[in-house]
DNA sequence: ATATTTTGACTGAATGTTCATTCAAAATAT
DNA sequence: ATATTTTGAATGAACATTCAGTCAAAATAT
């Protein structure tokens, strides 16, 4: 069973650091949560999966809820850290920033179908769970209000005739569509939904966005 | 707890068919569904929610996991057959044709939070039941199509030069989407998400669709 | 340096709760 | 009288939670 040498001193350790634990337990239950959805996910799933006993779970969280709205948490830091620091990335001009949304919502390391059937696993469960609507709405509404903000630009720049909160209602709510999509459908890919959106977003806005790159 | 006198003969005669009474039953777990979500959906609330006893839904439907199957599989047939009469009332032009897909998705009769919140319970679930999946992969699949058929009927009339395929996901992704967050943001309405869905159709066919209508 | 004590992470068996399912009896219909 | 439907108590399985005890490492004493 606990095969993993001396070489891990993080993972195997009998004593590793209380937050190291504790990732490693939240990434035994997004594991879970992927792979069983949330009804089938048990702490015994979770601790089997990161390899430790059945009361690990309870020491370290207290209790089963706890553990999940810390990983709902640490999805969603994860989740707002990384479109953040796109912006920052990106230049100041509203295009360029719409494009380093766009781009950052399909990257690699954030969608994942692990990650996005975990996200859905939580969805389900919002609506009747306030703490978990909370959580999800947080990011959501200064997301939205983002591109409110860049499609209010556009306009201006371009003299599109759109209104600006309906075009990001839009465009945010085709990104969510996509990623769901991504997670059920087996035939599409992260490069497809991609393809996709940039399509829509170059439709709508033709004098600054063209399916190859800002103009 | 029984109040219903005589007066409602198909709900509460003793016997009352056996299919009234799994639609009965069946409105009483899409109640569960969305008021309690998945997980929490127990069927002593289904019984107590249709006012029956704690038995009945094992007699009517053999095991829970039939009973949200027959659930899934009747909001999937009210949807497809809301959506297949709205395309044939609609003339057969394209333009036509995905106006009234388009109203039809956010029609009062489909578009409750009570069952948006039911198909958001079974999505959070589906990634892991195979069942589930196929049932809300079935539809969204002709859906689709249906699309892709009718963006590549608009980009040969009016010469739009968008791929048809990329196009028709970004529609049914962003109705998906707007779906979601209908039933999670409480600030969003029916009217605003059938607007923003409408602007978006009208900013890529501009030619055929305006916001006031089809041209 | 070596031995002893203390600390606190960790374990896993035991406990109590929740829930789907079963079924014998009761009610109702034919 | 017989068949069908309904009831609600009983059953047992699955699960979260608890906790007394174990163990490795750190701290301290010798």
């Amino acid at each position: 069973m606990n095969i993993v040498p001396a070489l891990d001193g993080e993972r195997k350790s009998r004593k590793a650091s209380k937050e190291t634990r504790r990732s490693q337990l939240i990434e035994a239950t997004i594991d879970s949560l992927a792979k069983r959805g949330y009804s089938d996910t048990t702490l015994a799933n979770v601790a089997d999966g990161a390899g430790l006993s059945r009361g690990i779970v309870n020491f370290h969280f207290e209790s089963k809820e706890k553990l999940l709205v810390a990983t709902l948490q640490h999805m969603s830091d994860e989740y707002s850290g990384h479109w953040n620091a796109a912006l920052e990335k990106a230049g100041p001009r509203a295009a360029d920033r719409i494009w380093a949304l766009i781009n950052a919502d399909f990257d690699r390391r954030i969608c994942t179908k692990r990650k996005l059937a975990a996200w859905c696993a939580f969805w389900g469960e919002a609506k009747s769970r306030p703490t978990y609507q909370a959580l999800c709405g947080m990011n959501d509404r200064d997301y939205q209000q983002t591109f409110v903000t860049l499609c209010t630009a556009l306009k201006a720049e371009g003299g599109y005739g759109y209104d600006p909160e309906a075009m990001a209602l839009g465009i945010c709510s085709m990104m969510e569509g996509l990623w769901f999509r991504l997670m059920m459908n087996d035939g599409l890919t992260r490069e497809k939904a991609l393809a996709a959106a940039i399509e829509y977003v170059a439709a709508v806005f033709p004098d600054h966005i063209s399916t190859s790159g800002v103009k």
